[in-house]
DNA sequence: TTGACATAGAACCAAAGGGTTTCATATAAA
DNA sequence: TTTATATGAAACCCTTTGGTTCTATGTCAA
């Protein structure tokens, strides 16, 4: 039995297709805010507030540089909803076919 | 780079404490929905609402049984917005520890 | 067939969400 | 030091969301 209360930061970080897309957009690499806005169709407040919402749920970490504020992604905190999502699993299970996978990317 | 265009609905659904509450607790087996709704500190109308949500995100199936509902989980679903997530496991890369934990769990 | 039960569905409401514009502030560059 | 740049933050707006109450409908049980 899962327990989301503390999920729900990470969740609700999630249920935004902007906020996804910029998840993806960090995930190559480090980024000030004027330079993610520039990839949307919204003003850069509006994604500051996306970005605002990402780091309460965790999943991104700012640390200013001079007169920018470099976001970086951190997706250890995607962690806490893959646990609660991938215990059900065992409901549908297809283990066998995971760990074959699991053991493909490796190589 | 992971598409979330058709996560939409799902991540939708699961962005709710009380709709994760309820697949949870349709992890132990089908119920009607007074039966759902009694759980909960509200109103029957209120929990179908949530029912419709997580219907819309293919995360569970109705079988009309009599002038009974029963609503099904259908766990299957919950893979879009797993592989959405597990997409970024290479970016904090723990993947021996995921390997392990996956073939102790088969035992 | 009449009455109780399980649900659907509409109408409504307050709060949250996602966006905007406008203004203030700190740092970099001329 | 003045000016341009990168951002913060407030105020506002419309839509969505999560909840309610009330009414209607279909099915089971007397």
């Amino acid at each position: 039995m899962p327990r989301s209360d503390n999920a729900q930061p990470v969740f609700r970080a999630l249920a935004d297709p902007t906020r996804r897309a910029i998840i993806s957009m960090l995930s190559s690499g480090p980024r000030p805010i004027a330079d993610i806005a520039a990839e949307f169709d919204m003003t850069r407040p509006a994604v500051a507030k996306h970005l605002a919402i990402l780091r309460e749920g965790g999943l991104i970490a700012v640390e200013p540089k001079g007169r920018e504020r470099i976001n970086r992604l951190n997706p250890a905190a995607l962690k806490t909803a893959a646990d609660w999502i991938n215990y059900f699993d065992r409901f549908w299970d297809d283990r066998l076919a995971k760990l074959k996978q699991v053991v493909e990317d490796k190589s």
